[in-house]
DNA sequence: ACTGCTGCGTAC
DNA sequence: GACGTACGCAGCAGTG
């Protein structure tokens, strides 16, 4: 296996032009979208890739908008005519089905597909890597040498530079004099006038060089020689423009440009609606080249002493995007101590540096205070742009040891969630797998697990530089995949770009903020449950006429339904008799003992998971608990919330309430709420452009009564208690897709006036009706959803046979565009308000997020303009047709605060 | 002792 | 089977 490794370069936008006035006219789908330079363009990539086998492919676009060259020429292109819009409607579909495809894709802001495709060939000749270029554009034989090749796909003629010399009359290396005298009309670069192929070629043959031509222009006779010193002035330009760049900043390595396996999620909807046949299978005819084990020239660096830093620190210091990942001694940025740190300039080129292991024979390294020291003027400049995979864990270790971490650029574990929320695991190991075909090292494989874990600074530095320099050479390749993917969504790069990098080191701070909470209170609150739950025992043994334990759904089952005999109403997933609350209830209106089983289910809740836990997650230095917030994990774009989840805190009962009574400010300082009010509801308005329900949030009104009026036939003042409840199901059961059935078992009421219900509620709101119907039918055609803002959710079992599924995922089509741009909305305000809250506020702290709700620890004398402050960021987050109302409270604890 | 599953319940 | 998104508890069975 010694044959040199071969890249392919396809320019895209030529193969599309040339595939779109090939086939105009001649080929739209069904709903009538032209499709016939995307069917064009695959089959010209199939043959291509057929035909060549490259060990390493892309395909490049020419980025929408100006390039460097309009701003070295204003009139560069300038007379191009606009381009036809069932081509501009192709060029977005057409890369989302290549990179569906599992093919690179690279578009690159401000770059022309020609710069982009003459850097990576030289990168690839510098690797040892030959390159056959697949375009029409005369301009990239002036990089042809025996190493980069071009190739007509039409003809299969391969042009190397004695190809050029036949077919242009000059070697590669005067091709771009050439093209200085030539010009070229339809880009508006000037050449010399009369000066044409043949004339060009002539006198580069005679004159050798531009520059000889331009001091020979005196002895150039006739009209001609004329023209050309007429020309001389604008030569330098046209030469500047007509040579490429072989040095433009790209975010990947030819050595990463490997086929990957085809998303069919992604695929097979695009597929299906411009009704592309035969590339489902044909998509991938030669089975992607399996990636080597490890990445490339993966040697990495131990880093032990201040010269090998420093070494480093220059290295770091030039390039653009550095990846950097962070090893500690635990998974709470919290409590974990500094261990080491990786860097990675590009794939295979990683370090690691260790600081802080400490184990028998472990070598001298450098303090993490002289390390960090070192690394800060690189830690903290905005250059180069800092890559990690959950930068939000490195961010937050930096900040305790002092570094403010600053050019946070891109989030592997960002891009993956962005991308596809739904689709798989978004944690490194899976990611290195499912995107670059490469098993990676495991942290348990380096700490070893369960019982017999050791902390990450008691492993082996050579084992601990495998795994975490690899980190950070797996992170950079991530991203050279995932970046170029959402490059070509501009929906999903927005979403990237503008709500979710900016929000990592918003939610940082909030986490390192906390929140205080009254452990005395608690434990008070512990022991008077603790009183209440075993006298309910006591009371439910009686009952039942035996000892048993409450806390079983097992054992209760046997007592109830078995024993007692009572009536068996719902069932569980598996088919047991369910002793789950709803069950309960409608039992407990006969009996004792069900009743006395929820009671206690209620207390023993709120002991076990909060009462009792809260109070041991406290921070000992810190005296607050710090959850973390899960920015990759609820596919609809919400966060989540763990160790400890504050995201369910209880609110509805008063046992309840007392819990939130626990959470309380600093003195002198006071809690402030912040909430959207009914904002899915409000969303739901917005995207169904349903008129009543649009004026029922202008005017402010009380949307469920209204709703009930609706529903119901009354007049708004005289709906009943009842009534407004039943309406709030409905409008509630909307947002989460609920049948008839659901409402019916939600409300207690017959299947048929649960119907009826939803049916007067349709014809009163038939806009909503309408939106729900799209909804569907978008995902079924589309293969995903998704909200105001554009993020998606991808539904690959939307078209499935199996009802249970394809209903389930109909449900989910329905709420995530709702519960999504919700998310979406808030997430913009928090950025805001982050950006705020220093300048405004100083002795201000964001400290919780729950869904549609932020609250705020601020001084007393602030909670006043905060809320007003706070409630306009709020409101200002979005424009829809609808306002978006924010309440607000204050108080010293959250519960006062609502 | 650990792991994974089930059933249940809390929030929005 | 029938209402979306999460996290986490206790119980319990299986495994080492």
């Amino acid at each position: 296996m010694s044959a040199r490794k071969k890249l392919v370069l396809v320019d895209g936008s030529y193969y599309l032009f040339r595939a779109f006035f090939a086939l105009k006219d001649r080929l739209s789908n069904s709903a009538g979208e032209p499709t016939g330079a995307m069917f064009g363009v695959m089959n010209m990539l199939r043959k291509l890739l057929a035909d060549q086998r490259p060990d390493y492919f892309a395909v490049v676009f020419d980025p929408k908008g100006d390039t460097f060259r309009n701003e070295m020429y204003a009139a560069y292109k300038a007379n191009r005519p606009a381009i036809d819009p069932d081509l501009a409607a192709q060029i977005a579909p057409l890369q989302e089905i290549i990179a569906a495809l599992g093919l690179p894709l690279l578009v690159i802001d401000g770059v022309e597909a020609d710069d982009v495709i003459a850097t990576l060939a030289r990168r690839a000749a510098e690797h040892g890597i030959e390159t056959l270029i697949s375009t029409g554009d005369k301009d990239l034989a002036q990089i042809v040498t025996d190493d980069i090749r071009l190739i007509n796909t039409m003809t299969g003629v391969v042009l190397d530079p004695a190809g050029v010399k036949d077919k242009y009359g000059v070697a590669p290396s005067q091709i771009v004099d050439y093209l200085t005298l030539v010009g070229d009309a339809s880009d508006n670069v000037p050449g010399v006038t009369g000066v044409g192929p043949k004339t060009a070629a002539k006198w580069l043959a005679e004159y050798g060089t531009l520059d000889r031509i331009v001091a020979e222009a005196d002895n150039i006779r006739g009209r001609i020689g004329e023209n050309l010193r007429g020309a001389i002035p604008l030569l330098p330009l046209t030469r500047q423009l007509v040579t490429l760049k072989t040095d433009v900043g790209l975010p990947v390595q030819p050595e990463n440009l490997l086929r990957t396996a085809p998303d069919g999620a992604r695929l097979q909807p695009l597929l299906s609606r411009y009704e592309l046949r035969g590339w489902s299978d044909a998509a991938d005819p030669a089975p992607a080249p399996q990636p080597a084990a490890t990445g490339p020239n993966a040697d990495y660096e131990t880093v032990l002493d201040v010269k090998a830093l420093e070494k480093w620190v220059a290295r770091l210091r030039d390039a653009d995007l550095i990846a950097v990942d962070t090893e500690t001694t635990g998974l709470d940025p919290m409590t974990a101590r500094l261990v080491g740190i990786s860097f990675c300039v590009h794939p295979g080129a990683a370090a690691y540096v260790p600081v802080a292991h400490d184990y028998p024979g472990a070598p001298p390294q450098l303090p993490a205070a002289q390390a960090l020291e070192l690394l800060r003027p690189v830690l903290e400049t905005e250059q180069p742009g800092k890559l990690g995979h959950n930068l939000k864990y490195d961010l937050s270790v930096f900040a305790r040891h002092g570094v403010s971490l600053s050019g946070l650029c891109h989030d592997s574990m960002l891009q993956s969630y962005v991308l596809d929320s739904a689709g798989s695991r978004h944690d490194m190991d899976s990611l290195a797998e499912k995107r670059l075909g490469r098993r990676t090292i495991h942290y348990e494989d380096v700490t070893g697990r369960g019982a017999r874990q050791i902390p990450f600074n008691q492993v082996a530095i050579d084992a601990a530089t495998a795994y975490a320099a690899e980190d950070a050479d797996v992170t950079l390749s991530l991203h050279e995949r995932q970046w170029p993917l959402l490059l070509a969504t501009p929906g999903l790069r927005a979403v990237y770009e503008q709500l979710e990098m900016p929000l990592v080191p918003v939610l940082s701070r909030m986490e390192r903020n906390g929140v205080r909470i009254d452990c005395d209170m608690l434990r008070t609150q512990g022991l008077e449950l603790a009183r209440r739950m075993s006298e309910i025992e006591r009371q439910a043994h009686a009952a039942a006429g035996q000892p048993f334990n409450i806390g079983s759904p097992k054992q209760i089952q046997q007592i109830l339904y078995e024993k007692m005999n009572l009536p068996v109403r719902e069932k569980t997933s598996t088919g047991q008799p369910s002793t789950a609350e709803s069950a309960l209830q409608t039992l407990a209106e006969d009996h004792e003992l069900p009743r006395l089983i929820l009671d206690h289910r209620m207390l023993s809740k709120l002991k076990s998971t909060y009462i009792d836990r809260l109070p041991d997650q406290v921070n000992r230095d810190t005296g607050r608990v710090h959850t973390s917030y899960h920015q990759a994990v609820a596919a609809t774009g919400r966060l989540s919330s763990s160790d400890p989840n504050l995201q369910n805190i209880p609110i509805r009962t008063s046992e309840g309430r007392r819990i939130r009574q626990a959470f309380v400010a600093e003195p002198g300082n006071v809690l402030v709420a912040a909430d959207y009010s009914q904002i899915e509801l409000r969303i739901m308005a917005h995207v169904s452009g349903d008129a009543r329900l649009v004026q029922a949030f202008a005017r402010d009104e009380d949307v469920h009564r209204l709703t009930a009026a609706e529903v119901f036939g009354t007049e708004p003042e005289a709906v009943t208690a009842e009534q407004r409840r039943a309406a709030k199901a409905i409008n509630f059961g909307l947002i989460y897709g609920m049948s008839p059935f659901g409402l019916a078992r939600q409300l207690g009421i017959e299947r048929g006036a649960a119907k009826e219900y939803v049916d007067r509620y349709f014809q009163r709101y038939p806009a909503v009706r309408e939106f729900m119907d799209r909804t569907r039918r978008d995902a079924r055609d589309r293969g995903y959803v998704e909200t105001v803002f554009h993020r998606r959710l991808y539904l690959p079992d939307i078209n499935v046979r199996d009802s249970a599924r394809r209903q389930y995922a109909e449900r989910t089509a329905i709420n995530a565009p709702m519960q999504g741009t919700a998310a979406d909305i808030i997430k913009r305000a928090m950025i805001d308000i982050d950006a705020m809250l220093p300048r405004r506020f100083p002795g201000t702290r964001m400290i919780m997020q729950v869904h549609d709700e932020l609250v705020f620890e601020t001084p007393e004398q602030d909670a006043a303009a905060l809320r007003a402050a706070v409630a306009e960021v709020m409101s200002g987050a979005a424009q829809l047709s609808v306002p978006l109302a924010v309440d607000t409270g204050v108080g010293r604890n959250w519960d006062e605060a609502h």
